[in-house]
DNA sequence: TTAATTTAGTAAAACGTTTAACTTATAAAT
DNA sequence: ATTTATAAGTTAAACGTTTTACTAAATTAA
């Protein structure tokens, strides 16, 4: 029932090697010819099966994509954004991609996921942070990797990374302008990249500005940036630092948990403190009042890690280039000047 | 580099096909041969190539999973749950899921899913609400269906669903058995099929409690369950109904945008007014107070459907099986005696 | 003992493409 | 007019399995 290269290749009275130039747009063939194989092909409403162009190319025609169960469980969905910029991207493309979470605690004697052992994908995206031994052993596995949203501790591959120092220096910037100058910085650990890297921005500006850089002001003492720390980070920060006007934090969940324990406090935003988040998550639009955050375009991440995933299959060799996805600042109501 | 099953045969000293029957595992082999062929798989480090196994057994090993957009990027991870159970269990199976959106206002002129035109999958999950006309044409592609938190209105397909009768029911009893006798009901469109059926276990329990329905005190002009519905939905039951004394919120969503409603007004939760959520959405676990709600085993209803996709495709014939997946009532602090 | 059946395995076709190497016809160069 | 190059297509091998039909040996039945 499914129509086949060969009856097409009947059809339109030609070999099939013909037809499978035309599908694959090959320039050694006549424009006229191309236009006759392309009416059968419409005709018989062919389509190419995947199985076997797979097994003759020696290609998979899919690329996996790995993200810890954690990150795909995120509550604003944020890296499943990014993989649906890849998915996106991959349909243009002819791609399939196979999405799998792997364990947060990945560890040497748990398996690899399955594509990478049977060898079904041309190419593996990785989002978000994932564990060593993780890296190791898919370094290993000799498949080209693209990492976005996570720099890896070690091998050169192409890295698709949000811009996070611009966005640190731009909401602080922000924040200065409004003529604040005691501005907390509330994060998760510190010792992840991108917070890293925000705080870096943070600084930047106040040194930019001439205001004088206080550690006390820096609260980073917890695990993840979520909205309980972020209400335990902004009460850690007024107990220790007297005169804060405004708060920048690390991103958008620990910017609403600051809130929360502003309001019971007692303190109006924008009006006492003013608050500026990081990553935009959608779903929180309904805070109150609207958040001032950076916008992470978090579709492009995932468009812009497949489309160099497949620049890199195509010149076989590895270009291990580094893309900056820049971000953007949205001014809302949290924030308001002094 | 990669060895294939003739490197395997030599090694054994067995010809290609005993490989491959060893691999499948049929009986024809006998024990001795077999010793001696999974010998030489674990030496060379033998696995099968997928793209010549599907094209010679004329199968994809694929199944399809559809989901619109925007339920992939609903707020609280519900469906992407959902997927992961089906991923958990399509590991087992020796099977990859291909996960791909579609527009939720899908219409006619659009096209369908890659994988369902260039036939790439041996059957689909559908998993929640999709449009009619997508409905219609996915019917025609003759892949084996099975949906999943959804009742298509035509076509009879295995179901695999949440037990929403049920969970009405135990939600309204737990309310009953605490003393309350005027119990809200707060929902979305009435006309989804999960409200409905919840609506229906809540009108159950009433009646078997021989507390008098009152249409009053059922809040379902919104036609979507979220937080800011929840805040509208309970401003409209305190306005239109006097002495409520329990919410029974369509989800969790409306159940903390009602709570965000009565702390605004001045009522302690749950002193003066208890709430019951359903789903369960882990994320909201940091609210305060801790919502009582129906647990609806997400991962679970994944599982489930993957297997009977599985079950179907083995004996080829369609069983329109229709699984209702059980929920549990969770007691938290949301909820006390009158 | 011979025929029939069962067991264990094999040979070879089939799956539907891609692609390297080859052919033929035509155009360009000498 | 002959050689050389180019253009347009074809032939056939290759990709790595599964599976049907077959064979040979061993067992059972008559």
């Amino acid at each position: 029932m499914k129509a086949t290269i060969k009856e097409v290749a009947k059809s339109a009275g030609v070999s099939i090697a013909t037809v499978s130039l035309v599908v694959n747009n090959s320039e050694r063939i006549s424009p006229e010819t191309k236009r006759r194989v392309l009416r059968s092909i419409r005709n018989l409403n062919y389509i190419p099966t995947k199985s076997a162009r797979d097994l003759a190319s020696q290609k998979t025609g899919n690329i996996g994509f790995i993200l810890t169960y954690d990150h795909f469980l995120r509550t604003e969905p944020f890296y499943t954004r990014i993989f649906l910029g890849s998915e996106f991207e991959a349909r243009e493309g002819e791609y399939y991609i196979l999405l799998t979470t792997v364990k947060s605690d990945f560890k040497s004697g748990d398996s690899l996921p399955r594509f990478v052992l049977d060898k079904s994908v041309d190419g593996i995206i990785i989002a978000g942070k994932i564990p060593d031994v993780l890296i190791k052993k898919l370094n290993e596995s000799e498949i080209p990797l693209v990492y976005v949203d996570f720099v890896p501790p070690y091998g050169s591959y192409p890295l698709v990374l949000i811009d996070n120092i611009s966005g640190g220096t731009k909401a602080t910037e922000h924040l200065l302008n409004l003529g604040h100058k005691k501005i907390g910085f509330i994060a998760g650990d510190v010792d992840h990249p991108s917070i890293k890297e925000r705080l870096i921005g943070y600084k930047t500006a106040l040194e930019k500005a001439g205001v004088r850089f206080n550690s006390e002001c820096v609260i980073s003492e917890t695990p993840y940036p979520d909205r309980q720390n972020g209400y335990l980070s902004a009460q850690k920060l007024f107990d220790r630092c007297r005169g804060i006007t405004a708060i920048f934090a690390c991103n958008d969940a620990m910017a609403i948990g600051a809130m929360q324990f502003l309001r019971g406090k007692g303190y109006k935003i924008p009006r006492d403190v003013s608050i500026v988040g990081f990553d935009d998550v959608e779903a929180d639009l309904m805070i109150d009042p609207p958040l001032t955050t950076i916008r992470v375009p978090k579709i492009e991440l995932g468009v812009e890690s497949f489309r160099i995933m497949v620049q890199n299959l195509k010149q076989k060799k590895t270009v291990s280039k580094k893309i900056l996805i820049p971000v953007e600042l949205i001014v809302r109501k949290s924030t308001q000047s002094i």
